[in-house]
DNA sequence: CTATTCATTTCCACTCAGTGGAAGCCGAGA
DNA sequence: TCTCGGCTTCCACTGAGTGGAAATGAATAG
């Protein structure tokens, strides 16, 4: 296993993988020719792949010419933590009937949150995360209450980098980080004002998972809603208490922390 | 493209994508072996292909030495069909929350439904379907829907075959099926009674897509609630009038439809 | 503590699957 | 008709991939 193998080049798996990962960047479908300068291979290399990943159905072609991550790739990698998804998504869906606010559970991913699931109506919608998709840990409230409880260490390492700054109103000073980290760990919950996009704040409570900090469950409400949030804690600390329980069960070393800090 | 490529030998890729599919079969973690059994590829091989995997995060690997799809495959494959669950999602949230029953969409994979959104609470879950998950057509209210308003010789081609039957209470009477899809599409709607589960019962409308059936959206109840289920069914229409609109203008060439017939 | 068994990991000489430059193809526009 | 850009096909070369076999490790019994 030893360093890191991502020189996208040496064997035909990377080249395969480099393929399929050449969609994260771009959302819209792509042409033979944007994917082998996106995955950095030759064009004649990528058109055989492509072709077979295609007749698999984990490429899929539209009327177009373009390409697109296929269904089957999707439908297969349903099973990836569905034990999971599916033990907590229910009490997400709890959380919101029970506020109305859009709800989501996040879990750490290296330097990042990863949200895995998110809730929400056809109202309000402040939108920044999704599910699948990533955002910085320190400006999110389920980020930051995730960093609260993780290991010293992990905190540490992760307040000893440049911190990104969505807008003005990240909070990127280490010192000042480190000690709401500190305050959020004894309150027990997190909170942020619009540290990720003007117009809407949260609130975050931890989720355990076997004595250790397994996820983070919060809210998203417009700012204007901001001075009340709390008034949601007592629905979120029961919820997250629910998925705690149901959860406890499932064996997550391969969710979590896998991906160590890169 | 030619003929099928899946004989799970000759390529690279094939043994590569042979390993992850060999995952959709068990739903617990796989030792080395049973992944080299799984996809019919000798032990060392095996060894080395999944090791690479696990280093780009596709599979991860347990406390216990066991493998799972990792949640850097998940992460990636959300990107599929994207636009379109999310567009679609918070209307099927809507009626979720507007009648309070486990609510589904569904589009169709062969010969099979695929529920892409399932949205349900604590309460009552009487759970056959999953999302990433399939079933046969003609034992659901999602799937006899897309059969009904789908072209002739799918239809044919369809009810051509040895239908499975899940329970007693499933129509496997290619003839009388085929009157029923007729009167389906006159009424607009299906129903199910127990057709793929004891205790649970379903009704659907069509999602239409640029003229075509696209999709199937639908509410499981139990079986109880059987006798009125149709009050629902102006929720129903109304949801998916608002999903018909909100998806329109995507294009779904590259999802539906493109494995034919398998 | 040793023997036995079963799963995983490592090794390495052989060879065929994979490669990619180049040429051919095709459709759109001038 | 000609041109251009992107896609597809071809094919001789070669090193990445292979897989049998042996080493290692973990687990259990004697």
């Amino acid at each position: 296993m030893a360093g890191g193998s991502r020189e996208s080049g040496r064997t035909v798996t990377s080249r395969v993988l480099a393929i399929l990962e050449a969609f994260e960047q771009s959302r819209t479908a792509l042409s033979l020719t944007q994917i082998s300068e996106g995955s950095g291979l030759p064009l004649s290399t990528t058109h055989r792949l492509v072709a077979e990943l295609t007749d698999w159905g984990f490429l899929s072609r539209g009327a177009n010419g373009r390409y697109q991550l296929g269904i089957r790739l999707w439908e297969l990698a349903q099973n990836a933590g569905r034990q999971l998804r599916e033990a907590a998504r229910p009490f997400v869906q709890d959380l919101f009937s029970l506020t109305g606010e859009t709800s989501q559970l996040a879990v750490r991913e290296g330097h990042e949150v990863l949200y895995i699931e998110r809730i929400y109506g056809t109202k309000r919608v402040p939108r920044a995360s999704r599910v699948g998709g990533r955002l910085p840990m320190h400006a999110t409230a389920v980020g930051k209450v995730i960093l609260a409880y993780e290991e010293e260490w992990v905190r540490t390492a992760y307040l000893n980098r440049q911190l990104e700054r969505p807008t003005a109103h990240t909070h990127i000073v280490p010192g000042r980080l480190a000690e709401e980290l500190d305050q959020i760990r004894e309150q027990g919950y997190a909170t942020t004002l619009e540290e990720v996009r003007l117009g809407s704040c949260s609130i975050a409570v931890p989720v355990f998972h076997t004595g250790r900090i397994g996820a983070g469950l919060g809210l998203v409400l417009l700012t204007s809603q901001a001075a009340t949030m709390t008034r949601h804690l007592p629905v979120l600390r029961g919820v997250s208490a629910h998925i705690e329980r149901a959860t406890a069960h499932i064996p997550l070393e391969s969710l979590l922390g896998s991906h160590a800090l890169r």
